[in-house]
DNA sequence: AGATAGCTTTGATGCAAATCAAACTATTGC
DNA sequence: GCAATAGTTTGATTTGCATCAAAGCTATCT
């Protein structure tokens, strides 16, 4: 949550997010076509979001966990077009849109919270059209793995192992690829040297090494 | 403009595109790492913004014509991630993003209206993620025109004809193919009978065929 | 009108990733 | 503990698109 708030207003703002939803790892959140209500803010847990076409291919749009918030994409038609589903066990603050508005009027830096979690959507999306439409596969694992390991970090995780929520298939799903040569690019990676990988365990040994792979300019 | 405003509303309302800019063809209305200040509401004339990587790879990110917003981009980091270069001759409204943000506190309905741009924006990069995570050159393609023609019939233009504003590598940026596969790809639409092609006019003689190698189940 | 530059089309060839296939490993349930 | 299931790895082959190359078209300038 942002600073700038005294004690009345947090217990304001304490109203937006009153009630708190379990979700079960493999659990949707929400669901394609369900009418939109509200945000939902991660507090503990790990998720997917993916859209289908109607002959069902799948493609993963991004991957959330605690801090993030999802539900976005139901604003501007008030259903949802995505659907959400736990990989762990998850805890989510539920955040009627309804309340997120009124308070976003009342308190401008709320608002301006809620604009900046929106843009960075916005932003981040952009980097995968990047991803998908101009790198090669190896580019796309490595920018992936990079910012995986990033995020962790920024709360309290090592910069340097990680353990995947997601098969390879749903990697593969979100970096415009099919799950053997996400596998086969672990294993050229790891046989470089660059990542110690074990299934879903992941240890980036040579961090720079993917840096450069994923932007061989600035290295 | 959405619906809900009285007179006077008009008038406070008006004050947050106080401004207007001309922008050249082949011009930038922003920049990537620019300052961000505004958003800007395109009134004619049509753009397209695009990413680029520090090795010179651009991304094409959208093609945007009258009645769109762009410069959301902006918003998260206070400096514009990605360029927005004007195809053809533009005037557009300036929207300082700190008067958006002081009205929409003001007048709920534009305040919904702000964040249903936002949505809308999350929602069709998402479905450019499937586009190209998942679909080959001709679904791609189909799509495009379709998606063109259709924001080009809602602004009052034909739903058959179009004059593209942009090049064959501009479309194959935005649709993660090299110029001269689109170029095939129009090639091998127009012996289909499917559309007419002559260099940047189009016409789709068979919509519906269109429609069906975009989408094969619901035709 | 002819020349130049920018864009488009078409052809020939090459390659990265998809597909097909099978073995291997981890996890879950009985 | 064993069987069944889900996920991963690796190998062999295919393919859709990229790349390389050259010619054609359009618009603009002199």
């Amino acid at each position: 949550m942002p600073i700038g708030f005294n004690f009345d207003d947090m217990k304001r703002l304490d109203e937006v997010v009153a009630t708190r939803r379990r979700v079960k790892q493999g659990d949707l959140l929400f669901t394609s076509g369900e009418p939109f209500t509200s945000l939902y803010a991660i507090r503990t847990g790990f998720f997917k979001t993916s859209v289908s076409t109607d002959d069902g291919r799948e493609q993963v749009t991004g991957f959330q966990m605690a801090g993030e918030v999802i539900g976005l994409d139901g604003i501007v038609s008030d259903s949802h077009s995505c659907n959400a589903v736990a990989l762990e066990d998850s805890d989510v603050c539920v955040m009627p849109f309804a309340n997120v508005e009124e308070l976003s009027r009342e308190f401008p830096v709320l608002q301006r919270h809620v604009h900046k979690i929106m843009s960075r959507e916005i932003v981040r999306e952009n980097s995968i059209m990047m991803l998908l439409g101009n790198m090669r596969a190896e580019e796309r694992l490595a920018a992936f793995l990079l910012n995986l390991v990033q995020r962790l970090h920024a709360r309290g995780f090592s910069q340097s192992e990680l353990v995947l929520r997601m098969t390879r298939e749903e990697i593969g799903s979100y970096l415009g690829m099919k799950l053997e040569t996400v596998s086969r690019t672990f294993s050229k990676f790891s046989e470089d040297g660059i990542i110690d990988v074990k299934q879903r365990y992941v240890r980036i040994v040579q961090p720079d090494a993917l840096k450069k792979i994923f932007n061989p300019e600035t290295c």
